[in-house]
RNA sequence: CGGGGAGUAGCUCAGCUUGGUAGAGCGCUGCGUUUGGGACGCAGAUGUCGCAGGUUCGAAUCCUGUCUCCCCGACCA
């Protein structure tokens, strides 16, 4: 036989970020708009947004931060407080520098539009908004009483990117900044380990991807940050994705904006700060996680739809009563809550062939596929087919017996694309003692290395010097790996108790 | 931002070297036959040939500029 058809061509091993593009098409999340580096996001892809942002928001809440929202135009001179921070963002910040359109005809007669009114003081369309929330801060802190505060912005970000990619990288993202502002630095510290935990739960418990908790090196660090934290998420071709990231900020934002308070001893002391996000980018490292050779597989939680019912209908007089039969059970079905939402349930009556809709919900990724047609009917059946198995597979049940363990079901692709995904991490992830076979690990002929994790001492230097040449990068220095047997350092020999993850990162 | 490739129907692309004003396949619409399956037949619709200039009697085709996309690199919270 033939190799079997797959739905999105290039596959994944030919041709992985041809196949990206193609799952996103094919599963019509978003495409590339006319304004540059930006996408538009699709309603299947925005929907899956709007999922992650409801279960982050939940989690926000519930940890007492609250929602609010600042400008999207910073003043240039805020951009200018934090020296790290201003120089780290320069490259990277579009600029409004006019405030008014002069409508002027041309040689032609046609009508063009030519800026004027030139601002005295440019503003910069937030990459970040740090040091405008900061400035707010600085207003809204004055006493120890008023502190932690504890801020979260849902908000679109533009940084000028010179090679964007869907999801991945674009001009312009929607992400949540939380800026939360602490008397002590263990606040503070603690602040960003809480919010560390909540995005390595939430990335696992929603997006089934499991992330590796770490600290970034300096040379890695957020431009103005003391500590920053990272998950990182391997997806199929073993690249690393920063998929959520949480910074101390120590007092160097205060000191720059002026954040004080006066403390309990009646001393006026600079308040701790804390800033921490996630992005549209979780959409891409979800789609490169699970996805395969037909399309978009979706993990239950943020699917649009959970459950898609197709009728089959090969006769004329048993139609209605087949498709009245689906409309019963996604009925009986919505009733049920699966992680805190309804069960979401859609019943496919297009006027379109078995096969043709059968494609296009496995292309969508829809974790359930459940088709009924008379013969089902006549024996109380349904025919129900798992995303996360092969399109063809199909299990007959019975109806009642499906109602019964739906959430169950949907429940068990969630986990067998978690254990998935943590299979294949863990057989690319390989402990590397030596500099020649770590050299040897990232050569020309590998050409989808996985990570590496390594003794590690180095400094600055080094690090920055081994990761230019072999283009890798260290990834994080995992939470629970600082502390192992002391060993020599893979690169410098000095003996040490620490660890590094390697890798290549989108 | 540097190197390479490309922009022609919704999608994938042919046509461009040798200028004469546009095509295929898939998709789409309608009708019919099918139908536990991404089927078939017939009929039909759809393009300021990325945009702006220039050369020419005439430009998808030649020239200049510009924008966008893709790949590689540099950069990247």
């Amino acid at each position: 036989m033939a190799k079997p058809k797959s739905a999105i061509s290039p596959t994944r091993s030919e041709n992985f970020p041809e196949w990206y593009q193609q799952v996103i098409r094919a599963a019509d999340l978003a495409e590339n708009s006319e304004t540059r580096g930006c996408m538009v996001i699709k309603p299947w892809g925005f929907a899956i947004w709007e999922a992650i942002q409801r279960d982050l928001d939940f989690r926000f809440k519930a940890t007492g931060h609250e929602n609010a929202y600042f400008p999207l135009l910073i003043p240039l001179a805020y951009l200018e407080k934090e020296a790290e921070h201003a120089e780290g963002f320069a490259t990277e910040c579009a600029v409004v520098t006019h405030h008014r359109l002069e409508a002027v005809k041309d040689e032609n007669g046609k009508t063009r539009l030519i800026p004027a009114g030139k601002l005295n003081e440019p503003y910069v369309i937030r990459p970040t908004s740090e040091t405008i929330i900061g400035a707010a801060f600085s207003r809204w802190v004055g006493s120890y009483r008023d502190l932690p505060l504890l801020i979260n912005q849902w908000a679109n970000v533009m940084r000028w990117e010179m090679r964007p990619r869907l999801f991945l990288r674009t001009s312009e993202f929607l992400w949540q900044e939380g800026h939360t502002a602490h008397e002590t630095k263990e606040e503070a510290l603690e602040e960003t380990h809480m919010i560390h935990q909540l995005y390595s739960d939430a990335i696992r418990d929603l997006l089934a991807i499991p992330v590796i908790m770490g600290e970034k090196t300096e040379a890695e660090r957020f431009p103005g940050a003391q500590s920053t934290l990272t998950v990182e998420a391997m997806v199929q071709d073993k690249k690393a994705i920063q998929a959520g990231t949480s910074h101390y900020l120590g007092q160097n934002f205060a000191k720059a904006q002026n954040i004080t308070f006066v403390d309990r001893d009646n001393t006026e002391q600079h308040v701790h700060t804390t800033s921490w996000g996630v992005s549209t980018r979780l959409v891409g490292t979800l789609i490169m996680a699970h996805s395969d050779d037909d399309g978009l597989v979706l993990p239950p939680r943020v699917a649009p739809q959970q459950i898609v019912i197709i009728p089959v209908t090969p006769k004329e007089e048993t139609r209605e009563a087949v498709i009245d039969s689906c409309e019963a059970l996604a009925t009986r079905l919505r009733e049920q809550t699966y992680g805190r939402e309804p069960v979401r349930v859609h019943v496919d009556t297009r006027d379109l062939g078995g096969g043709i809709k059968k494609w296009d919900w496995v292309k969508k990724g829809v974790p359930i596929r459940i088709e009924i047609g008379p013969r089902d009917l006549e024996e109380r059946k349904v025919c129900l087919q798992r995303r996360d198995q092969p399109a063809q597979e199909k299990t007959f049940m019975e109806k009642n017996d499906f109602l019964r363990d739906a959430v169950e079901i949907l429940d068990s692709i969630h986990q067998s694309l978690l254990e998935k995904a943590r299979d294949f991490r863990s057989s690319n992830l390989t402990e590397c003692t030596d500099l020649a076979s770590f050299e040897k690990h990232w050569d020309d002929s590998n050409e989808n290395p996985g990570w590496l994790i390594t003794p590690w001492s180095g400094s600055r230097e080094e690090e920055e010097e081994i990761s230019k040449r072999l283009k890798i990068t260290v990834r994080c220095l995992p939470m629970d790996k600082q502390d192992e047997p002391e060993v020599p350092c893979f690169l410098t020999g000095t003996p040490t108790k620490s660890r590094a993850i390697w890798g290549r990162s989108y």
